[in-house]
DNA sequence: ACACCCGTTGTTAACGTTCACAGTCACTCC
DNA sequence: GGAGTGACTGTGAACGTTAACAACGGGTGT
């Protein structure tokens, strides 16, 4: 009896189709990449050798040769919050249709030492490209460390690096909202803003003062939040102490939901009171109480833009570019904004 | 002048490095995996080559040969809903606090053909392991499709097929939710439910009806959700007409926003006249108009569990396990629940 | 009839790492 | 003083694919 009984039988390799059908590795490997100097017959012939055996290509193995992974690396941080959710979602269909896997690293902590080592752990992984779905301030830094030569876009975060840039206009956005109010008659529109750190927090404050000093209105000091429902909430019970504010611009749905809370538990009407705007049209925010006029974010066009960014520099070759490319934000009008009482 | 004017440099390999430090490439790999038998003198003068050429090791070129990626594939359906998205996020902390890439692969529609595509996908990338994020019945088949002699664990679909599974525990969950209703003295316990193809829906239906039959109480039609909040904004305008609802148990979080905005339009006081409870504890919930009694699934708990399960797997080399591992729910009493009227 | 080209196929050499094995050297032990 | 031991290092051969080139044969143009 032979020690080497190998029951642990070996899955298939190009080797054993082309011996099955006759013909050389290399025949078998044109006839998987679909190159035309093949002969239908052999095609065929190594098709059905490939059924027989349940063969599967390795594509580590191509990657090793090819210098390709066709893989991208995305880097992210809390994909819980539905906008890093439906952005990561965006990528991943935009380039999965693009026949490129989706590697992803979910940050929970935004430190410049957790890049880099997303960056280090994707770039040793040989991903064709990275995106950097990089919607705060401290991921400016870290976008420095992205290793040179690997094609790289970011999301969200505009820094003024030499890396592309896709994003939805926070500042557009924030306007359309808060000139909506001041249309409406409101004297002055109040902000609950989003955390100092995140850029379209900075973007939706810049977007609100424009259009208030446009107008020739006073600008309120902005209330402090940290996108949550409760920061909104919080805020929402001081706003309701406040009895000239009647217009409030919210950086988010969800600290706009707890603004909501707070002022239907201070016995504040809204809109019949106070009108209240959002960001960022999540799926519930229609049905809020009242319904809430919101700005949309086309997350699905930023995922693509950026895949399509991406893809455009791994195949041209050059190492990184500069473009820049901004998703316009769509203004939704519901129910919790009405005209000033008078 | 030379033709052959290099200067696209090639990034360094270990032969480099080797040629730098004066060792043999075998050695700086000894170095890289922290082999114990290499004099410290060696390592030192290895790691500044290292750092001096800036070299990277190729995980590609490691994983051929060791035929081990490091990479976990998961397949997902719709990752932006919160159920999935937390999932996948647990999944994916999970797996790299053990080192471990994850490859992720959304699919839109829930078709056999498309899951066997992402798994021929994940394949041929050639994954240590596979999840499956299976909350539709329509995935059970879909499992039989998975490669063989892949380790791979299912979350949150038990279709009693041959991999391990883990899960909430929807029956418990919604068990929970109805027997606190009806301890508040009401005489029956309505329930909008969900997708009628999902095992959870499903599991919600099966503890809500054994909590009602428990206590003799008669078990009303239940009305159809989809998940989504117009589904369940629906089904409340339907349940505000009905004159002896007194409570309702919604599948989910969203969908209970929806049947509190058709209460609210309706004048229907809650928990006034109808207690309503959830399922999922969205960020959101605690927020609602008003703050909504709901049963919290543990996501991260389940991520961390189908790692080690899968881990467990890979390690003790069998391709295939039959583990169940259930995660308890949590039962989180708001104010959308109070005594019946009597 | 000859050179030439093109479609089709095979042969050999990478790609960059780890594994298996074979050395070398300094000690120790009897 | 010779064999044995253990720490350290080097050499060659994989891993499974694609790229580069060579080779073959039948047609075409002159």
């Amino acid at each position: 009896m032979t020690v080497s009984s190998r029951q642990e039988r070996r899955s298939p390799v190009m080797a054993d189709v082309a011996r099955v059908a006759g013909v050389s590795h290399q025949t078998v490997s044109r006839v998987l990449n679909d190159h035309p100097n093949v002969r239908t017959e052999t095609r065929t012939r190594v098709l059905a050798a490939i059924d027989q055996l349940g063969y599967r290509r390795n594509l580590v193995a191509r990657a090793l040769v090819t210098r390709h992974s066709r893989t991208l690396g995305v880097v992210s941080f809390d994909t819980t919050l539905y906008g890093p959710a439906s952005t990561v979602y965006g990528i991943e269909q935009a380039a999965r249709a693009a026949g490129y896997f989706v590697s992803i690293v979910s940050l929970r902590t935004i430190d410049r030492a957790g890049v880099r080592e997303a960056l280090d752990y994707l770039a040793e992984q040989g991903v064709d490209g990275i995106v950097v779905v990089a919607p705060q301030r401290s991921a400016a830094s870290a976008l420095a460390d992205l290793p040179p030569g690997v094609p790289a876009v970011a999301v969200e975060g505009d820094h003024g690096g030499d890396v592309s840039v896709v994003s939805v206009d926070q500042f557009e956005g924030a306007r359309l909202a808060t000139e909506h109010l001041i249309g409406l008659g409101h004297e002055t529109v109040w902000h609950v803003r989003g955390p100092l750190d995140w850029l379209e927090a900075e973007g939706r404050i810049a977007g609100w003062r424009a259009a208030l000093n446009m107008a020739g209105r006073p600008v309120p000091e902005p209330l402090p939040g940290d996108w949550s429902p409760r920061s909104g909430y919080e805020a929402g019970r001081l706003l309701a102490r406040i009895p000239e504010v009647t217009a409030v611009f919210v950086a988010n749905d969800q600290m706009a939901l707890g603004v909501l809370r707070a002022f239907a538990e201070a016995g504040v009407d809204v809109p019949g009171r106070i009108s209240v705007a959002g960001f960022d049209d999540v799926p519930e925010s229609e049905f809020f109480s009242p319904p809430l006029t919101t700005v949309r974010q086309d997350f699905g066009a930023v995922g693509r833009h950026s895949i399509a960014m991406l893809l455009k520099q791994i195949e041209e070759g050059q190492a990184r570019s500069r473009e820049r490319f901004v998703v316009p934000p769509e203004f939704k009008v519901r129910a919790s904004t009405s005209s000033a009482r008078r």
